[in-house]
DNA sequence: GCTTGACCTTCCAACGATGGTAAGGTCCAA
DNA sequence: TTGGACCTTACCATCGTTGGAAGGTCAAGC
């Protein structure tokens, strides 16, 4: 399989499976005479494990680990968990945070008219002198 | 004012005022002949302005917006009022894709009984074979 | 054999908002 | 005059992803 049929099995472009590469997150795969890239079942796996993290949220760093724990047949289960609670934790937060900004905004745009006039509690407030 | 008690009075790094004005949010300000940037109790009001909508989550291109907006007279509320709904509706979407994001995760983690064992469904999961 | 088009390679740059650091000039008070 | 706080510009880094440029490879059709 070359960089673009992996591209399509996986779901991960070309461009960043390259990327991946070259920052370590995923080892080097092996290449044709020509040095094109070849990619097997398991790295289609590994690259297919790496999108659903990606959607899930995780960032690079919490890949990689993710990836090594998944590879050791060793590791507790706790560690799994630990690192999915501490992410978990982040994602409420931040949906905390934009909920707070969504809830002011809100009251915001309910109470400008929205019509031709000039007067504008939305620039009120940004504008306010406290 | 210097640029650091302007920073100090608006609440906004000198080194992101000074970014502010070479990416074209807000003008060129004058300058001492030492080459001092001087601000005015009007440039601090503009950069608090600017603080709140960062804060609202708005973009550096809304804030242009905002901004002119904010300093034309003649400006309708209706134009205010759909520029903030936008980015509100974009905020609700972002809110949403978080949540089911969390919501997935925290199925998962609560089905890992995270203690010295190898099972683990979120491995299991992220690495599925559909 | 040659052309064409799809594919691959590497390298470089950008986004957006912010932080850091380095090398140097300025201001003010002791 | 010296020291320290402040200012200047310029460059680099982050994070994940995308884009482009310039060039090599492969397979099919003529």
């Amino acid at each position: 399989m070359n960089i673009g049929q992996a591209a399509r099995a996986s779901g991960i472009s070309a461009k960043m499976i390259r990327h991946y590469e070259a920052t370590g997150l995923i080892p080097k795969v092996a290449r044709s005479l020509s040095g094109y890239r070849h990619y097997g079942e398991r790295d289609i796996h590994t690259l297919r494990f790496i999108r659903r993290a990606r959607a899930a949220g995780f960032n690079t760093a919490q890949i990689k680990k993710l990836l090594s724990l998944w590879q050791d047949r060793q590791r507790p289960a706790r560690e799994v968990k630990q690192l999915a609670s501490e992410h978990l934790a982040e994602l409420k937060a931040r949906i905390i945070e934009l909920e707070l900004i969504a809830q002011a905004l809100t009251q915001l745009v309910d109470h400008c008219h929205g019509d031709e006039r000039q007067e504008c509690p939305i620039l009120d407030n940004l504008a306010r002198e406290d």
